[in-house]
DNA sequence: ACGTAGAGATTGAGAGTTCAAGTATTGGAG
DNA sequence: CTCCAATACTTGAACTCTCAATCTCTACGT
């Protein structure tokens, strides 16, 4: 066992430094951008393309929460506000008495149609057309391998002390 | 001009997932380890280290500010939460009588100096351990780049159609 | 069948964030 | 010197997120 913190080196806090940085400035960036153009902050765009992609515009609540990587409780606060909104409605779960399906209303659909667009363009301008096509893939690369780390442990991945 | 907007490749889509997905992971995960750790999410423990790391250990609220990226509405409330701990107080600018500067207490950085070892390790296992030396350079060197890109206009950087 | 551990989802309270509006002070222009 | 636009910071309300508690329903061992 070894007591003393294996510290940053001077280069590692610089990159995080960075990573903080860019990511609290995107973020604020999008959820502004969103905010402003689509009336809703940036979680709950995404929650709303995730229904948009997904056959019969619909999901459990579970399976949403996995996908957008937010707790249950997050995701029920999120769908009642949307909800409200007109862009979501909810219905019961036909072979599973306490399941939920979170269904986007042709009304969010309209939402996500007419403003798209300007998010893409918000992406493209703040990220891919500043960065070089390595750059890119190399991102990619990286968030992945940080994502699979944090995953709440997926099906046989946990405790492998017990194999 | 074109209207038709410039839609994500296919390969820059999974990109920006694989993005998206990581930082809500990271950003989480770091919020309760700090919570859990130190008592205060994770961008309050970012200003308690930059006031450690500043002159007399602190710093006006707008350079504050500046430096974490947030806004001084958002700076205004943390501070008042880390004053009610104990952890920072403020003192009058004697200069201008509008400043406030923001000073770690003692207490502060005991607690910083308490929670630093655990910080840094959650980090570690969370993004450096899982890196080769290459990808945290590159790493760092893309988030320079969108940093960067989405500052609110700096000094002489802005207005270049005025040149 | 029956009981119960666990899954699916929601709720409410407290903490944090945003946005717009407010107060106080400063630095010039005239 | 006077005025006033700009700067520094705060405030309150509305909104969002977290955490723990709750409720219903399912699955399954006996």
């Amino acid at each position: 066992m070894n007591d003393e913190p294996r510290w940053l080196t001077a280069e590692e806090q610089l990159v995080w430094r960075s990573y903080i940085e860019a990511a609290t400035l995107l973020e604020d960036h999008l959820d502004r951008q969103l905010q402003r153009d689509a009336g809703m902050p940036h979680v709950y765009y995404g929650l709303l393309v995730k229904l948009a992609e997904s056959p019969r515009r619909r999901l459990r609540m579970t399976e949403l929460a996995k996908y957008a990587k937010i707790t249950r409780s997050r995701l029920s606060h999120a769908v009642a506000r949307l909800e409200k909104n007109g862009w979501v409605r909810r219905e019961d779960c036909p072979s599973d008495k306490r399941g939920q399906f979170a269904i986007l209303t042709d009304e969010g659909y309209e939402v996500l149609r007419r403003t798209a667009p300007g998010h893409v363009n918000a992406v493209r301008q703040a990220v891919f057309d500043r960065l070089t096509p390595e750059q890119q893939k190399s991102l990619g690369e990286i968030m992945r391998i940080v994502a699979e780390g944090l995953q709440p442990s997926e099906a046989g991945a946990d405790l492998p002390w017990l194999r």
